[in-house]
RNA sequence: GCGUCGGUGGCAGAGUGGUCAAUUGCAACAGACUGUAAAUCUGUCGGACAUCGUCCUACGAAGGUUCAAAUCCUUCCCGGCGCA
């Protein structure tokens, strides 16, 4: 049978991972390396979809598996006729398995964390306390799901009803959803997990790895129009990354995620040990990263798309990416690329500035509307500037990506 | 004119003898955000020094009572309502 997710290399970096591909769905083709955007509960918040097309370029969209489980509900999305149709995403789309809310409503629950480490991790640990996954923990800081080995409890953080996702549902539902590409249910780990853990949570991810692609392999029908990705974990400790790496390298997924938490110093480390181990005819997703320069780091190491919800969630509160007019080269010259930064239209100084968004964005609406246009539509409340700071934002990250591709083209 | 209720920090609005430089909300000012518990969250928000903190000036104005007043009394100014 043909595959219905598969990846073309068009071209290799020289001296690094890097690599423009083309993965191919049933919804279309993705040339990459690609931004994929982030549309948690089949909507990209504050957009249409015909902003995608019309205003952002993307290729891709992702939706969440726990999300739209609990709500409008995996089955209403499979009566419209899966989630192109129910959603309007004329595009691929990808699902993610509800690994990440296993972090985010678990150990990270009402404490902050988020997946980076930024700095010294023992301070994340000593802040934050370890085995934050103990039974004890989990009660005291009111986690809203309790991990076993066959799955994982959450709690509804909608109504507080009990749901139980195990790696074979997670695909059930996944299949249900109807995207281009389903991942895996794996467990995102906190950065302050310790070793132990972390090796503990990788096995048992692997283990549901292999389940999935079972669970996968049962259902025929989806089998013939959507691709399994499996996701690498290990936390920060490379030796358990290249572990995990070849452990899913051995199983027969069409793609695979990178997850789990990273120290901001060695994400190119970590991603570096984990492609020069992952088959290079696959494609490779990291998983909710991508501040301009993390997307950098990624494509010299060897992935090939990105996801994450920064563009859309700084956006919709008033923060937007801007180029500084600087050229950064990287140490071999493989990319020049914009210094990004990132400012906040609510601060005093954009009440008067009538310059465009980003003078240097070729985007619409960066060209078209200005600082003192949004700062004022932040001040007021009024919904069109958190719309337009996503469309801006989103179209700088997609293009920025889109143009490091060009680059490679150009250059090999 | 008489009666009555009220005048609190940029605004709204608590407080009604000490724990009040004064709850809270909004506004303002700044910060955070990386597989979206997120149109969210955090901090600051009279002034000056400034490490907890210290000292000034403040609750319409001016006096007064009291060890102590935004809070009680007197007069005045201003506003709402009622009666003329």
């Amino acid at each position: 049978m043909v595959k219905p997710v598969t990846f073309e290399i068009e071209v290799k970096g020289k001296g690094n991972l890097a690599r423009t591909g083309v993965i191919h769905t049933p919804h279309g083709d993705i040339s990459t390396p690609a931004f994929v955007v982030v549309g948690t509960k089949a909507s990209v918040k504050s957009l249409m979809p015909e902003d995608m097309t019309q205003y952002i370029g993307n290729q891709v969209t992702l939706a969440n598996t726990y999300h739209l489980f609990l709500q409008p509900g995996h089955e209403i999305i499979k009566e419209a006729g899966g989630i192109h149709q129910f959603a309007n995403w004329q595009m691929p789309t990808m699902t993610d398995s509800g690994g990440f809310q296993v972090f985010s409503l678990g150990a990270a629950f009402g404490k902050g964390v988020t997946k980076f480490a930024q700095g010294d991790v023992s301070e994340v640990v000593e802040q934050h306390g370890l085995n934050v996954y103990s039974r004890k923990v989990a009660e005291d800081h009111g986690k809203l799901c309790i991990i076993d080995e066959d799955g994982v409890t959450f709690t509804s953080h909608l109504d507080g009803s009990m749901h139980r996702f195990t790696a074979e549902r997670s695909i059930d539902i996944q299949h249900a959803i109807g995207a281009d590409i389903i991942i895996a249910f794996d467990e995102c780990t906190s950065p302050s997990a310790e070793r132990e853990y972390q090796k503990e949570a990788m096995d048992r991810t692997h283990r549901w790895a292999k389940r999935s692609i079972m669970a996968h392999k049962q259902n025929y029908d989806a089998l013939k129009k959507q691709g399994l990705y499996g996701v690498v974990q290990g936390g920060q400790f490379l030796d358990l990354r290249q572990e995990s790496a070849r452990a899913l390298s051995a199983m027969d997924f069409d793609g695979f995620g990178i997850g789990g938490s990273f120290s901001k110093s060695d994400l190119g480390d970590s991603l570096r040990v984990v492609n020069e181990i992952l088959p290079e005819d696959k494609p490779r997703h990291l998983l909710g990263i991508g501040e301009p320069e993390d997307i950098v780091q990624g494509i010299l190491m060897g992935c090939d798309t990105f996801d994450c919800v920064a563009p859309t969630r700084i956006g919709r509160t008033g923060t937007i990416y801007v180029m500084t007019g600087k050229m950064i080269t990287t140490p071999c010259g493989t990319f020049t690329y914009p210094e990004t930064k990132k400012i906040n239209l609510n601060n005093q100084q954009y009440k008067t500035d009538h310059t465009s968004l980003d003078p240097l964005s070729q985007g619409y609406v960066a060209q078209t509307y200005t600082k003192a246009y949004l700062a004022h539509l932040f001040r007021a409340g009024e919904i069109l500037g958190p719309h337009l700071a996503s469309i801006h934002n989103l179209n700088f990250i997609v293009n920025f990506t889109q143009n490091l591709r060009e680059q490679l083209l150009a250059k090999t």
